[in-house]
DNA sequence: AAATAATGACCCTTAAAGTCCGTTGTATTA
DNA sequence: TAATACAACGGACTTTAAGGGTCATTATTT
């Protein structure tokens, strides 16, 4: 599967944990709302710097995020 | 520290335990010779795609890629 | 059912990612 | 000394990520 996809599945995933919504963690890692909705849709290849502001906005450190099953192999 | 310098020293330490050359990485992973210095060098803001073709590059999975101390918290 | 909140899907700029040419410095080896 | 391999760096160029606008669609609530 696309990694771009497993990274949009994979925030999904700790946001709804969260509980929180698209615009909330946008608001939280200080990206656009809209850009939100295309990450976790897969369609933004996303850079490393905006990708540890979602994971730090979701309160977990890079490895926890990356250590899921959808990264291993 | 700085995100993009924590994946080029991440990278260059694989690559060295591979013993491959920059310009061997580069081959493997379908990027330029040159981008692979600046990575390394934590010059550039990768994006995923690229990332994820260094890291199969260095036969390593995602997870384990992320899987060391620098990105642990 | 109507109003509201949350998400999705476009489209369009511009700032930055990524490519490609070269040159330079250093270390190693013939 | 010359030849080879590797890494660092610069400049110019092309492609695309990031940001933001708008409207449509899908829950959720009253």
């Amino acid at each position: 599967m696309d990694i771009k996809l497993k990274i949009g599945q994979r925030i999904k995933e700790l946001r709804k944990g969260l509980e929180l919504s698209q615009e909330s963690l946008a608001y939280k890692a200080e990206v656009d709302r809209t850009y939100v909705t295309d990450v976790e849709n897969g369609r933004r290849n996303v850079s490393v710097e905006i990708l540890e502001r979602l994971i730090k906005a979701l309160d977990v450190s890079i490895t926890e995020f990356f250590n899921s099953k959808e990264f291993k192999k």
